[in-house]
RNA sequence: GUUCCCUUCGUCUAGAGGCCUAGGACACGUCCCUUUCACGGAUGAGACACGGGUUCGACUCCCGUAGGGAACGCCA
């Protein structure tokens, strides 16, 4: 810790010195697949540090493998970053529309930049075409593995001239390598995460710049697009660490300036593993789809594995970027708990407005198929009393349903309620109030009415007053007191229940 | 195997050598509120991975050990 400590202060040095200069952050994620909430999170804290510095979020699209990327997962991961509220100026707009001045914005589309330093290298003699095929490479592999030392790839090309090369070009596919002259010199820097790091350059052999299909791997064009578009710091997962060293070697040989790293610590499941499937919830639009509330699991995610100068734990977005703090970043890896995940969304979701909470319940309820015919007074008085209940928004059609037009089953427990010997009779008053109501909502005199009859007429208090009630309008023994519940269902509703259900 | 990173209650975390008898939050237990279920309130249990140093003093600094993770890909 206390190297750490000396090390930040040492950064921070360095980013005084780059105080004058215009924070450019970007989130750069690769469309395999749908927005993960571990990179959720990453975009997050640049987009954080964007805000809180009044620079520039980019986002800049990875799609260099072929194979697995794929449009569908782009448009569907930049709607959900747009959900979380983490809006960018430069980038693909969720038209894919570039927007902003050092496009295009997905590498895809940046193979001509790509190859122009690809040729830079080549004439320096600091990369060179290599025809090692797969098997000779796989031969070299085992052979390091039987003798226990690192793998490095050994290739007879690597002292070729571009002109010796291009002969056997002709006839044979070539991929492009860096050619790691470094020998055993440490490459040093400053994570902003971790504090200083040090990799021997020998730790890695001569690694591949371009693929023989033409198309150069990642940590080239990550290097590449990074100078070129300015980016002053690099948030990114940790997972990124080990390969600093390629990327440091590259900026170098290309006389690039690195910007500023820092390596986030991995979000685990509860089982202390990468988060995956089987820990239920990990992409962006299953919260959504669970009922969860954006300005929730901003809050949630920012929270795991960085804390807040305050100490407060309920913070909005705007907060979060007021109090955010480079420094306060975790390096331990961290298990992502559903569980106040959840209860955090609760803290939100009652905090929200009735109507706006209503707006926000509405596709879960049509979902649900259920219907409401109240106005917008009796939807606000209904989210009073019952959104102390839900935890999610899609609490919201279990919760309501017995307000809704729907009708309803008893529930079995509640069967034996009306077994109970008064019951019956105690209902049956209940009607025979409801029958001689005026108005659409019965009031609240209405229920003392009927409560008072009850304990007179047939002698009841207790349980066996209320909950034959509570069953008699809702199928359910348990739930919402009596007083606040009845106000709120229509006289047809109930005396129609009170039919179905006697 | 090699290199690098990580290690405070079950979980997320606070902690910058004495403020620590280690604080907060979620979850859990108990009690209160409530003629039900929740909400809410109070309260309890619960951690510095281990071993050596350094120091008057170590959760905090150094070194080991153990355990976890990452990289060593023509994946990102």
């Amino acid at each position: 810790m206390e190297n750490n400590n000396s090390a930040k202060s040492q950064s921070d040095q360095n980013s005084n010195l780059n105080a004058h200069k215009k924070v450019r952050v970007r989130f750069a994620p690769s469309p395999t697949g749908y927005l993960h909430v571990g990179g959720a999170r990453t975009a997050l804290y640049n987009f954080m540090l964007a805000q809180a510095r009044g620079g520039e979020f980019i986002i800049r699209v990875e799609d260099t493998d072929e194979e697995r990327s794929q449009v569908d997962f782009l448009k569907s991961m930049l709607a959900d970053l747009k959900w979380l509220g983490l809006d960018w100026s430069e980038g693909p707009d969720l038209n894919l529309q570039d927007m902003g001045p050092y496009g295009p914005y997905r590498q895809s589309e940046r193979k001509h930049i790509y190859q122009e330093y690809t040729q830079i290298l080549l004439q320096k003699g600091q990369a060179y075409y290599c025809f090692l095929t797969d098997e000779e490479l796989e031969r070299q592999r085992e052979k390091a593995v039987a003798k226990g030392v690192p793998f490095r790839p050994e290739s007879p090309y690597r002292n070729w001239t571009v002109s010796q090369a291009a002969e056997k070009l002709k006839t044979s596919p070539a991929s492009i390598r860096f050619k790691n002259d470094f020998g055993s010199k440490d490459f040093k820097f400053t994570d902003k995460v971790r504090g200083e790091i040090s990799f021997p350059a020998d730790m890695i052999g001569d690694f591949v710049l371009v693929r023989s299909s033409g198309m150069p791997v990642y940590n080239f064009v990550c290097t590449i697009d990074d100078a070129l578009m300015k980016i002053t710091h690099v948030f990114r997962a940790e997972e990124h660490l080990s390969n600093t060293l390629k990327q440091l070697m590259i900026y170098e040989a290309l006389n690039f300036t690195p910007p500023e790293f820092g390596h986030l610590s991995i979000m685990l499941g509860s089982d202390r593993q990468k988060l995956s499937k089987r820990h239920g919830a990990t992409s962006v639009f299953e919260f959504k789809a669970q009922g969860y509330l954006p300005e929730a699991l901003v809050n949630f995610m920012a929270l795991v594995g960085w804390s807040s100068p305050s100490g407060r734990e309920i913070l909005p977005l705007q907060d979060m970027i007021q109090e955010f703090d480079t420094d306060r970043f975790n390096p331990a890896s961290a298990v992502f708990d559903t569980d106040k995940c959840k209860w955090m969304n609760s803290q939100y979701l009652r905090a929200l407005p009735e109507l706006e909470l209503w707006h926000r319940l509405e596709p879960f309820l049509t979902s649900a198929g259920l219907k409401f015919l109240g106005n917008e007074a009796w939807k606000a008085k209904v989210l009073v009393t019952y959104k102390q209940n839900m935890e999610t928004l899609l609490d919201g059609p279990i919760v309501l349903k017995p307000l809704s037009e729907t009708p309803l089953v008893i529930e079995s427990e509640a069967q034996e309620v009306l077994t109970w010997p008064k019951s019956k009779a105690l209902i049956l008053l209940m009607k025979d109030e409801v029958l001689k109501m005026t108005s659409e909502y019965p009031s609240p005199d209405l229920l003392d009415q009927i409560m008072n009859r009850a304990k007179t007429e047939l002698d009841l208090k207790g349980k066996f007053l209320f909950m034959p009630l509570r069953v008699a309008l809702i199928g359910k023994a348990h739930g919402t007191e009596i007083k606040d519940l009845f106000p709120l269902l229509r006289k047809d509703v109930i005396l129609s229940r009170i039919e179905s259900f006697l």
